[in-house]
DNA sequence: AATAGCATTATGTAGCTACATAAAAATGTC
DNA sequence: GACATTTTTATGTAGCTACATAATGCTATT
């Protein structure tokens, strides 16, 4: 099935797609070793590599080393969320941003914070809730903790003047992100925070992370009623 | 500044991660060209270039051809969804799987729905309401719109018998795709279908999907009460 | 039959050259 | 000075070699 002059890995990328879509290969298929698409698409190893990388970074194939390339088995559809800091958010939406530190307290970890980090028992927190404000009304309220083993410059913050939000997405790099995303009914603190009638839905995002294995911090995010995330992919 | 032996792209990306979150550089500032950091950490193009590339897609820095590398302006954290097939999330999940189908019928686009597929006038439509039942409750109402244009071929597949959810991923690929998350309050229609009290706070996924420009299909997903949608990164 | 160790092998990475491409910068023309 | 054209240049891709790494599966030993 040589196509001559098959140049680009685009086009192998392509072509592979192809023969996933009209069921070539099926769910759970083993494709050829690299070298041997190479060899049939006449080009280079390294372009068939180029390929399924990009493959596999879509969700498509699986690779494992020795183990060879299989089609994923449960097709997903993939898609990135941008999760930009709350100020600039605000701010590119040409709304004035503030932000309002409601308390910041250092206690010992709970068991279920402890289990989101992973850990058996976390070292000592830093317990925050703050509000940030578009165009002085309600926009996020955050009920974050803070890793003091991990992250013991953040008492040297003024967290009235700099949120933790903005501090730790600036001054900290994580390794690994998990995110959690559902709708919530207005509960009593958020009621009076957010300025929100009880009852109301509201979009809740958790994250939590980690540099290497050390846990960096876990918030909850409420988001003003009306809130929408959106990703265009 | 040269480090000795410093070989792999993931050094070199943890390297100037580094130097971006240590402020050497920051948000707009330019980074040297590929050769030059090369130069100094003694190595190879191809492998700056591969470092490159991955803090390009994590959104950390922009790249431009002769316009050079810039640290993004607006540092954003990037996590990828994966949103799988209803059915097959249900099973995973050790639920038994059931599809209703409330209705399908062909209409003429909304200037709505147009507006969502980026078209001044959509072509004929299929409106397909169904519902997705995890051991027998409600798990997924979806209030879905198929191009006919883009995809006459739905008209002969069985909705009632296969989801138009799990045909489409099967065999639609698509080029693009938008998502829109939100938090809604039970509705009329959600209280009736899925079960849930008027009120109740219900996940709401969006989701709009292209094959080059051509509009695939947009689907409104009310999720039941409690979904969660879980990102490990 | 179970297990530990070793050989095999498919993917992953590092380094190199050469050329493609896009966009900025410099140059020429009116 | 304004605008079109050419040059320059930084990133992008294609191809090659060599070696690294991780699984698999075979083999020897108990």
């Amino acid at each position: 099935m040589s196509i001559g002059a098959r140049h680009s890995w685009k086009d192998v990328r392509n072509h592979i797609r192809g023969q996933i879509l009209d069921t070539t290969y099926r769910p759970g298929d083993k494709l050829p070793r690299d070298e041997d698409i190479a060899k049939e698409l006449d080009c280079a190893r390294s372009t068939v590599h180029r390929a399924m990388r990009s493959l596999a970074e879509d969700g498509m194939i699986e690779r494992r080393r020795k183990g060879g390339t299989t089609v994923n088995p449960d097709p997903v559809t993939r898609t990135t969320l941008k999760i930009p800091i709350t100020k600039i958010e605000i701010e590119s939406r040409g709304h004035e941003y503030r932000h309002h530190l409601i308390c910041a307290e250092q206690l010992s970890a709970t068991p279920s914070i402890a289990a989101r980090f992973g850990l058996v028992e976390a070292g000592p927190l830093l317990k925050i809730r703050a509000l940030h404000l578009a165009d002085g009304r309600p926009y996020v309220f955050e009920d974050r903790w803070v890793s003091l083993d991990t992250v013991p410059e953040i008492q040297d913050v003024d967290l009235s003047e700099t949120s933790a939000n903005e501090w730790l997405v600036l001054n900290r790099p994580y390794s690994r992100c998990d995110v959690q995303i559902y709708a919530s009914e207005t509960g009593e603190d958020e009621a009076r925070f957010m300025d929100a009638k009880r009852g109301s839905a509201l979009l809740v995002l958790e994250r939590t992370t980690w540099i290497d294995d050390a846990p960096i911090t876990h918030v909850r995010a409420v988001h003003a009623q009306g809130y929408r995330i959106v990703s265009g992919g």
